[in-house]
DNA sequence: ATCTATATGGAATGTCGTTCCATAACAATA
DNA sequence: TATTGTTATGGAACGACATTCCATATAGAT
């Protein structure tokens, strides 16, 4: 599964010099299957759909991807290579890094298909590219070299699972069915819980209706840099 | 989708008093769809083969689950409890927390398929039962009330979340090809890119080739608790 | 014995990913 | 301008799957 893309470029998908006009492209079926993929979801996303849409038959795609895996993968790393070309560059540092994260989570948040799409380790090229940025932000920070890869690695971690996390429910869950509806009924199942079993989360079901997806990420976000400072600069006694 | 199990608890699955002996249930048939998951993954279960290994017919299967995604979301929390049960329980506080997250890890590394299937806001009996005891152990770290809810959260996120980004290739990638080939795989395609786009990642080839999944895990966990510790004591000057 | 809710299991349905292949369009030759 | 080979197309056909349907069985209650 998954592309083994390997080495030899493939020169499949790019449109021959001279090309007739309703050229098809790897780049084009793959920016298609994103519209798709934000309209109806993962599962609403079906080769025939696709294929009329391209005004073609659903054999063609196959030339351009190896299959529907690798074309979702392609969708995710195309919505991450947005994110990407999007995000800031001037700041470096720990706070290059939450400017980074957070305008990835934003992204994942506009197409919740995506997040649980990008992968670890990398191999599609604009997730090659996040992991790379989060790991030049890291080498500033001054921690020595043997940890780069293990830090880099976490906040790449960090950034792509939690945000799936997050979006799940609008994945996971039938979509017609809204946030806040969803959230008030999860924190009324919370509510009527045996206290004695559960302790913790019957007093927790107002912060679950109201809280922010965002805010979310962030507090995790922000604990996990925290961490970073600290063991940068040992505490200064 | 998903459950939407409601309040009215369902009498199905629960064996009737003096059932047949072959009787089925909602314990049995997501128990065996665990075995087949490990053995098969998510693509490998279907509702033949379960069949099959109950000496059934799939018609049956359906009184005692709604569709294949609650069979799954079942059986990805009936590995949770699994974990839950194994988990020690004396330790408090940051400690406490460090220790729940590895028994988790480790649980969901036995069954890489549940990783993905574990998500928040928690509806299902073991999930919430994760999520209440970290929330009772932050609550034991003195951090001021109105942030339990959040850090709570954050803390469920990384361990579900990372440790389905870290567990992915096992799952996404053609379990044939085991780990050790699939990381040089993916070195030597590190160490083939262009320095010029990605000047991090050809240097840390290596690390990747010999990381530690755990090690991984606990790098980010560490570095959170961290800063947890960080904002419950602010720095003595 | 009869009745009814619970539970079973195999057959039938429809959709999907994928494969196949006859053909079209173009580029390079002659 | 014919000819040939490669690249690309698109529609039909295949096989597998989740799910539905329904005729039947089981066991407790009457």
């Amino acid at each position: 599964m998954m592309c083994q893309n390997g080495d030899m470029a493939r020169t499949r998908g790019r449109a021959p010099a001279g090309g007739r006009a309703d050229a098809l492209s790897q780049e084009i079926v793959v920016g298609t299957a994103v519209e798709l993929l934000d309209e109806h979801g993962e599962r609403g996303l079906t080769f025939r759909l696709l294929a009329q849409r391209l005004n073609t038959g659903p054999g063609a795609l196959y030339w351009h991807v190896a299959n529907k895996d690798e074309l979702i993968a392609l969708a995710a790393d195309h919505v991450l290579g947005e994110a990407l070309a999007d995000a800031p560059r001037p700041e470096g540092g720990v706070a290059g890094l939450r400017a980074l994260a957070v305008t990835v989570f934003d992204a994942l948040d506009r197409h919740p298909w995506a997040a649980f799409r990008v992968t670890a380790p990398a191999t599609l090229e604009h997730t090659l590219s996040l992991l790379d940025r989060i790991g030049v932000l890291v080498t500033q920070t001054g921690l020595p070299a043997e940890r780069h890869f293990a830090v880099a690695t976490a906040i790449f971690n960090y950034i792509t699972g939690v945000s799936a996390q997050i979006i799940s429910p609008a994945v996971t869950v039938d979509p017609s069915v809204h946030r806040d509806v969803f959230l008030a009924e999860t924190a009324a199942h919370w509510s009527r819980l045996d206290p004695a079993a559960y302790p913790f989360l019957p007093h927790v079901t107002e912060a679950l209706r109201d809280h922010d997806d965002r805010d979310q990420f962030t507090t995790g976000l922000d604990l996990l840099l925290t961490g970073l400072t600290a063991t940068t600069r040992p505490p200064q006694r």
